[in-house]
DNA sequence: AAGGGAGGTTACATAAAGTAACTTTGTAAC
DNA sequence: GTTACAAAGTTACTTTATGTAACCTCCCTT
């Protein structure tokens, strides 16, 4: 099981299974948001800059479904809707964070080529 | 630039970045797979099951511009294409490692369900 | 009673991905 | 010498995903 065995095949299958699961845009941003805190809908859409109501929602529910989030209508007035990470859900930390550690070194790589060309 | 200083926002940028680089269903396969060695166009096609000879062309163009892999026409007869990574390309091994462990821990998981279920 | 926030949904438009057929250069088989 | 087939794509067309904007219901505040 340990990943040196894995021949190319069998990583690029099982990068597939991920890439299911987390196919599209942004669940890997709601994911990473909600390994933070648990939120509300209104709360994610301020917090996940770019994404609409309307993916959000469809996204919320891929999630739901897949089990790595979990909505919860509280019975407030009015009602307020809270999303938390399951723990299965939180098994994808590491996985946010690699790709984040890599987003950030990218963008200081991009900016000093910007620097380079233009000065 | 410790991952535990980066706020959620932040983080969420970071995502995106790297996202950025590598949209689209393929590019993270690709990658993978030209990290356990270079090879070629057809090669690819053979390796990376399900891609069609249209997006591989696509998405290796867009890889190429990144700057994460590298072509080299080989002037054999009929000439040959060489796709290999580059060591900007390699900095992203640790992320395919990431997402394909996680990949075969959620397809033990499903199966492992599915046979509750049938059985 | 008018306006606003929460948590969506609907209808419509555009962008990305998939499918299938076709191209060009060359090589091997009949 | 003419099918036939592989490599490395490209083109035209279809389907799916994403984006935009407007709208809905429920309740609260002014």
């Amino acid at each position: 099981m340990c990943e040196d065995e894995l021949n190319c095949k069998e990583k690029i299958r099982a990068i597939h299974d991920t890439m299911d699961v987390l196919s599209g845009k942004w669940k890997v941003s709601i994911i990473a948001c909600l390994c933070y805190q648990g939120m509300r809908f209104s709360e994610l859409l301020r917090e996940v800059e770019g994404i609409s109501g309307r993916m959000l929602s469809r996204e919320l529910k891929d999630l739901e479904m897949n089990k790595l989030i979990e909505r919860t209508v509280v019975d407030t007035k009015p009602v307020s809707v809270f999303y938390k990470i399951t723990d299965y859900g939180a098994s994808l930390k590491e996985l946010t964070d690699v790709i984040a550690e890599w987003g950030i070194k990218h963008r200081a790589l991009i900016t000093e080529d910007f620097k380079k060309v233009t000065l």
